[in-house]
DNA sequence: AAACTTTCTTCATTTGATGGACAAAGCCGG
DNA sequence: CCGGCTTTGTCCATCAAATGAAGAAAGTTT
């Protein structure tokens, strides 16, 4: 067991940190290159640096026409825990001080479980991925929840769809049972961080991250920090109203996005439109199954199913409908689609685009790429690691 | 003629003009509480701004049961000037270091004559405002447009309501003119400032600034900043969607909430409704002006009639209908309401309340102030003596 | 092997900032 | 009016941070 993780000594020695995660082992040059220090300085540091432990030798660079260079690279035993609990699965991760990952598991959870039963599961998941990249230690955790978060203590605050939640003291107990420092953000915002991170938003300092899922939420990357609101709710997106006196919305409300997309609109959709008799493909989905998925439709518009297809784009032209609206608001450099209904294919980016360049601006949509997101299933978790590691990696 | 304004040399004296600017004439002891200096270096700091003559003396304080102290202030001698140029409107007016109004002018204008008639205009009234003042030299001028501009470059692009502007280089001509440093804006950003600097947004550090005008538009600061987004076309809300499929706007897209609401759809349905016989108060107005505003729609409604309550009432959902969504999306800790429209008094306010709290989600409406700009007119103003002021007092 | 490059280390020096000592200037009670 | 107390302003020795230059170390090229 090993005693507490060391943390840098300064801003010099943090920035180097996070350098040496985002580029990989690199020479003292190289190093120098990107800040503003002066080589004496920069050695110096990485000397302190290397005492700590935080960083190691990595051999010599070959060379570029004189004496070759002593690479560094942050310390390989250092391991950083990614975990994103969503409305009906959990993922978590390993991860190594420059967020590869090491480990992943994934398995079904229902969040309205509540707390208790939820952190029992995710902690046996925990020890799998544990075992299975030989872990003994966590130097630190990013856990992900689907609802709004108060950040500063970790702790999740009147989430709709999280009941028993409320109040519930996760980064405080994680913290406990993990034996390593833990934040606890939304699952939107650590999604964004990981596109930010290792995936298509990276060197984008402005962008919305749309989640897609059970529930509709955005991330919100503003200078390249992620924009939180006063209460931690930034980014709830879901309950915006896109039709005035629409339907009937699980909130109370009229008209939100949620009631006619995301996954339980799309399951109540398509089950309906199994049971009228409009889509046979779905019936018979229905019929083997019980019950309908996003995966069904995602299914049955491949197979050509001109219901399930139509859902699909009017689920896109609904959700294009919200993003036009925040891409004139907001003026991004970049929105990534991501989430569980992604896997619905082309046909929802597209409608997603098509509505959202027709109705925006053209100054804010003249050259704005909306994208999916590049690390999929794996963007949670790898916003968890990176965001305890900005953290860790942060003068103590 | 006086040489170019001194500038502050390091970060810490930039910091120190800010609080005297912000907290006017202080001790160097109670700056010392403000900053994280010894006091040595404090004084030493202030000397140093004594001897450029950016600060100076300014008196005893009364005893606090000890040696009184030298209060030291901004050299009174600084002038900055704020010119908010709106769609049909200009305000002018020059501050001293502290922002306080010295002088103020306004007159209407057609910001569709395009910027070489408008800037001979706005360049008579700062004259007028330059003689009731007595200033001679600016040592920097903020100045608002009512479109979208590339801050860095001070140059407004594709400005849907300014045709002809487009590529003008409004801050390098203006820098030429007025012989002082220029910053060029969008006119919401600067209400949002000036609500920021002296009017009700002091010490808020995530808020929302609607203005409601010919056009309406909307100023975001996020963590302090104001938040321009990548082509300096944040915070156009006025063709978001309040209506799929809904009334034609000028922008081509149906639906937009600037086809429902400002001042040019209300003075439309105002005549509409004076035309149609439904507002015989409205129908009087019109026969007396030729034309109706949203003046003559206040009044109407002052007078009790029902119409033009109704229209107030409308504009006001429509505009609440966008403000919750992007409360919901962005979760600020103020919404502020200002503009010309205002005017229409309480109702507006009401209305706007209303449909934000219903429509948004609890969380992020819990403890959210809903409330009308106290700077009025003058906010424009303000925020362009701000935004200047904040760029003369950083290091050169 | 000589000349040139690039990298790493050392060190004297400069610059930045601090905190303590003390003087100046005010208050208050006797 | 005088001595004790408090607050403010200034001075200065000292500590800490950062730099730039010099030179040693380690390669490559000709």
């Amino acid at each position: 067991m090993r005693s507490t993780t060391a943390r840098p000594a300064n801003i010099h020695q943090a920035r180097l940190l996070r350098l040496l995660r985002d580029l990989g082992p690199q020479s003292r040059v190289a190093l120098g290159d990107q800040v503003e220090l002066s080589r004496s300085k920069l050695a110096f540091e990485i000397e302190r640096l290397l005492e700590t432990g935080l960083v190691v030798p990595d051999g010599l660079a070959a060379s570029r026409g004189g004496r070759r260079s002593h690479n560094v690279r942050i310390t390989p035993a250092l391991r950083f825990l990614g975990v994103d609990i969503g409305a009906t699965s959990v993922d978590v991760a390993v991860t190594n001080a420059e967020l590869d990952i090491l480990g992943h598991q994934t398995e079904p959870l229902d969040v309205r479980d509540g707390p208790v039963a939820v952190f029992e599961q995710v902690l046996a998941l925990v020890g799998k991925v544990r075992e299975t990249a030989s872990v003994e230690h966590f130097d630190g955790a990013g856990i992900g929840v689907p609802g709004p978060v108060r950040f500063p203590e970790g702790v999740p605050v009147a989430p709709p769809i999280m009941p028993g939640w409320n109040g519930f003291p996760v980064r405080e107990a994680m913290s406990q049972e993990l034996g390593c420092p833990v934040l606890v953000d939304n699952d939107v915002n650590l999604m964004a961080l990981g596109e930010q991170q290792a995936g298509v938003a990276r060197s984008v300092r402005d962008f919305l991250c749309v989640k897609l899922g059970t529930g509709i939420g955005c991330g919100i990357v503003v200078g390249g920090e992620v924009h939180r609101g006063v209460t931690g709710s930034a980014g709830d997106i879901g309950h915006i109203q896109v039709e005035p006196d629409g339907l009937r919305c699980a909130c109370g409300n009229a008209g939100c996005l949620e009631a006619y997309f995301g996954g339980n609109a799309l399951a109540r959709d398509a089950t309906a439109a199994a049971r009228s008799g409009r889509s046979t493909e779905l019936a018979g989905r229905l019929e083997a199954a019980g019950r309908l998925t996003a995966e069904d439709v995602s299914a049955a518009a491949g197979a050509g199913d001109a219901v399930a297809l139509e859902l699909i784009r009017w689920g896109g032209k609904r959700t294009g409908q919200v993003i036009a609206g925040l891409v004139s608001f907001f003026n991004p450099g970049l929105v990534v689609i991501g989430g569980g209904l992604t896997g619905l294919g082309h046909n929802l980016l597209a409608s997603i685009r098509t509505q959202v360049y027709r109705q925006s601006l053209p100054l804010a949509t003249g050259n704005l790429p909306i994208v999916l997101g590049e690390l999929g299933q794996c963007a949670g978790v790898v916003g968890g690691a990176r965001l305890i590691s900005d953290h860790v990696f942060s003068p103590a």
